[in-house]
DNA sequence: CTGAAATGCGTGATATTATAACATTCATGT
DNA sequence: ACATGAATGTTATAATATCACGCATTTCAG
């Protein structure tokens, strides 16, 4: 990502946060830079680390709170099966669409594709209301195929 | 699930791990059924605590260590967005289908089914190579459908 | 049989991930 | 000013997972 588009995505989250009446506060900002600044997925402490070059502040709690609000929002999304979080380039809501975008996550590089609209599964058991999807593919990106 | 069927599944999974070449320790063996008798998906702690009715036994590497085993063995799941497991039914093996099973889980219950040659992601990115899915429904099962 | 190698497991310590509980600050409306 | 509520700071701890080492047992070539 570049710096220019950089500032583009979090003016577009600002604005996003405003339509929903909530504020993109300092700390929540920075957060979703520094996850927008990544290759791939971060992991919290790692967004920690880089969140205290001061002393005092910079908490667990403040990190997990920025990306609770920013997951809400729809602007991150939590990899659950790395424990880690990746920036979300459509900025949409996660209302109505199950809370979940598919991800395609590149072992090797760490490059994250988001799609959405994904699989409906057709072999749902018989009665099963979804709520929440998590959908995560691993493997190897188009510039990573092995030899 | 009933004692009977336990004890079916049980023999199952040695078998299973015989014709892979490997061993259903005792340890095994019994997180195996201590996942099996679970109502949905169980914590490694809980494990944990199920095994130790002696002093000394029963550290953290020990139920982990025969989780990884299970799950090669495909005989157990992880609900990653739980940091859980789930007793497979079927005792496949876990390759040649990208490692995952289609999970759903019911919220309000805790049922688990697993379905499998479940949705091909027609929308991956082009080039992309999946090596492992990890798909988790989460929602109501038929029996818990709110009034 | 014997000894090297592999495997499984016990044990203690520690790393990593996440939340609880309570205090403080700050913006906003009245 | 004062009350209110949202956001954040702060301390502590819970929950999840792995590392590193050593011992016991099995396996199997020689």
């Amino acid at each position: 990502m570049t710096a220019d588009s950089l500032t583009k995505a979090l003016d577009a989250a600002e604005a996003h946060c405003v339509e929903r009446g909530e504020k993109l506060t300092p700390v929540r900002k920075r957060v979703l830079e520094l996850v927008l600044e990544a290759d791939g997925p971060v992991k919290a402490y790692d967004l920690l680390e880089a969140l205290k070059p001061g002393p005092g502040s910079a908490k667990p709690p403040t990190v997990y709170r920025a990306l609770d609000f920013l997951m809400t929002a729809g602007l991150v999304h939590k990899v659950e099966a790395l424990n880690a979080f990746v920036g979300c380039s459509h900025a949409h809501d996660q209302d109505g669409h199950g809370g979940g975008a598919e991800l395609f996550i590149c072992s090797q590089c760490g490059a994250v594709e988001e799609r959405h609209g994904g699989p409906v599964p057709t072999n749902a058991p018989a009665g099963f209301t979804i709520l929440r999807s998590v959908v995560e593919h691993f493997g190897h990106c188009a510039a990573c195929q092995p030899a």
